[in-house]
DNA sequence: ATGAATGTGAGTATCCTGTTTATATTCTCG
DNA sequence: CGAGAATATAAACAGGATACTCACATTCAT
């Protein structure tokens, strides 16, 4: 529920000391996400995030070396929010109907900043090599959460991991597409997912 | 099931009237499919594409007037192709648990050969003046045929529409987050989609 | 007040892009 | 066959955008 304030470093050419400094790096990377989202990893330049962010190109390079180094802050920003979101739904014991709504909250919370954000950072940027580890143990930690929700409200304990990966990836289309279509806080739509969720966890039984 | 050869014009700046032309188009089409679908937006460069096709660039711009002439065709192809596939699945009346297997067996298809390709187009490819009625119409007549299927085995008129978007939108998030990964054609996967296909339309009964 | 931290933005060097055009090859058909 | 149309080629162009540097200006902490 805090607003984070980052690891310190993630690669930076050196770090914020002053208040001012440290400012100007949380700026750049909020714009970065801002124009990232806005207009896709094809209009994200380091010479657009700098002016979005009210702060000189100059400043820019100070901080980040490079333009990936930026993206990643980013991402790592992104995946920490999203993370805690489902660690939140999926913590205690709760039932079903609970963990539903509230994953739906937070999911949807977590895209009305930067909507299309999510998939932008999953999809376009490209998977450079030092980041490509931490991606897959943000995706490992991600589908966790999930099949341990799975796990918890089914008794066939055989198809958990293809489910949860089913599952959160429904999720995902579903809010990556009311994204889209600026229709991320439809409540019928929150309704309907929750609604979904609940269906295929609590199975197939109706035919 | 047969491959279409296309509607005769889509803006182009010449039609191609010898067997040998009608192949370069096709070529052309093809191969930017894939330079698309492997690139995204961002790597979808004429000169890459006539390369991938293993034509000149002057080839290209023999039949397509300019770029975006050519994704309009791609498009036009890629949308022709996927609606044929929920128009064979929700055709006719079937048991539900056929019509979700029809469905993903279908989509599964559609995306097999470029991936990613969907997704591109929905995402990444600016939306143009000409392309964005029949972008919507696209759309419109896809939600149809799902809202058509949601229909058919519900009893509640209630929420028809919503519930045809969040069920589309969930199989299009299943299935692109699959091609990601190259797990498109695992077994498992295709019966979880279906079955939370299943689970959804039936309804909520079962907490 | 002095040095460190921070901020500036014009400038650089490249790389690419979409597109044209002059020319070469292949086809159609009388 | 052969003439004209259809088709194919790829070098070249003009223009723009990009990531990034650097010499200098400003503001802080002490």
């Amino acid at each position: 529920m805090s607003t984070r304030i980052a690891k310190p470093a993630a690669r930076m050419r050196k770090l914020p000391r002053q208040a001012r400094s440290i400012a100007t790096v949380e700026a750049i990377i909020e714009a970065g996400a801002h124009v990232l989202s806005e207009l896709g990893w094809a209009g994200f330049s380091t010479n657009k995030v700098a002016e979005a962010a009210g702060v000189s190109i100059g400043s820019l390079y100070q901080y980040f070396p490079d333009k990936l180094a930026l993206v990643e802050a980013i991402r790592r920003r992104h995946f920490d929010h999203v993370l805690s979101v489902i660690r939140e739904a999926s913590a205690e014991e709760k039932p079903l109907k609970q963990f539903a709504r509230e994953l739906v909250r937070g999911m949807i919370g977590a895209h009305s900043i930067h909507p299309t954000l999510h998939q932008v950072l999953l999809d376009e940027v490209p998977g450079d090599r030092g980041s490509r580890a931490a991606h897959a143990s943000f995706q490992a930690r991600y589908l966790e959460h999930y099949a341990a929700a799975v796990a918890q409200y089914r008794k066939r304990r055989k198809d958990t991991e293809t489910m949860a990966r089913v599952l959160s990836s429904a999720v995902e289309g579903v809010i990556h597409n009311a994204a889209r279509r600026n229709m991320l806080d439809a409540p019928e739509l929150q309704k309907q997912l929750g609604e979904l969720i609940q269906a295929y966890i609590s199975g197939g039984k109706a035919a």
